[in-house]
DNA sequence: TCTATCATGTAACCAGTTACATGATTTT
DNA sequence: AAAATCATGTAACTGGTTACATGATAGA
């Protein structure tokens, strides 16, 4: 079986520079992810951790105990961890899935609403992929001094920002200024 | 309880024209959605169905028989449905919300990978997205005597698609071309 | 007539989320 | 010492998927 979750992946890199228990590791997504790049919930993690005992790319390697807490397990990478992790990064970079957009969906649909209201809900939307393209760019201003390849998964959100802006309001004036077509038309009198 | 799920929209969206049974609303789906903008997996008709009752969005308002075949159960939009769809429909063209990409992911883990084996993926990756822009490229020409505003939804994803073809072109370049960094470096002797 | 495909659904499984639990430590 | 928060997990629920089932029709 093959990793099917994100997060499975991150534990896997994550153990690759040593061993840990879940809950470490989870704190020290929550840290490196500031830009949530990676959805992360704390319960999901001891389910994935189990799915990679499971499929024999990590094992529990002892516990440790810390003052009278509960016993923490921890856990190493297997080498058939570390070929899975490399060989699911290399599909994941070199090969686009499809993914299904909320967005997409919306504008597969977007005949249920009249021509006009869309033009003005287009409008706000188009307000909001400003607002959140300007806090992306703050982000990446203020950690200049950062090692670049550290932000790279953020300019990737920034450039899908934009452009999904630009396609926005694009179209916004489209339908502003061109007749909505007799079929749109029908649907709203 | 709002509907979460876009197959639970499309199936409010598709009973605003007529009552209908889950098994014909498939059907026309399928064709509806050549290209493939809303996730559709014949089961979860079912399921969304029982869901959208279970709401309130929906109510089975009688049933047919044709020939032998099993009796099939006939679905009507309620008020409240109606109601539903165009609130949600509001929401998601108006306000963007967070996915979560596979490539966001990788790109937060990339440092796994050694430098030079990422520049030649994302070479691959640009070669696949080349194709596929080509492709929605000329799905659209093919139709363009179509009611424009059935196509925007591909409109959306080719936009998408050339700014990540464009975004991960010139990361390519900036790997190939300049210092990895010391960190990178020193992870992959 | 045999086989493939359509029509229509049910059931079993699995992943991921929310909610709960419980002792330890820190703050007030 | 009471309240809040941290540390660490388990359990129950739910949504969605894959796989299975079964009769009907159409094609070979």
């Amino acid at each position: 079986m093959a990793v099917r979750n994100p997060l499975g992946l991150v534990v896997l890199a994550f153990l690759l520079q040593r061993p840990m228990h879940p809950y470490e590791l989870g704190k020290l997504l929550k840290e490196r992810n500031k830009q949530d790049s990676i959805r992360y919930r704390h319960a999901s993690l001891y389910m994935v951790f189990e799915q990679l005992t499971r499929d024999g790319f990590i094992e529990p390697t002892g516990t440790q105990r810390v003052g009278a807490l509960p016993e923490r397990t921890v856990y190493t990478l297997t080498d058939a961890g570390r070929a899975e992790l490399t060989e699911e990064m290399r599909r994941l970079v070199a090969e686009p899935v499809k993914e299904y957009l909320k967005f997409e969906a919306a504008l597969a649909l977007i005949l249920v609403l009249p021509p006009d209201e869309v033009v003005e809900l287009l409008g706000r939307r188009v307000e909001a992929l400003t607002e959140l393209i300007g806090e992306l760019r703050q982000y990446l201003a203020d950690r200049l001094h950062l090692d670049q390849i550290h932000l790279v998964e953020t300019e990737y959100r920034l450039a899908l920002a934009e452009a999904e802006r630009t396609f926005v309001d694009n179209l916004r004036t489209r339908l502003a200024t061109t007749d909505p077509g007799d079929l749109w038309k029908s649907l709203h009198p």
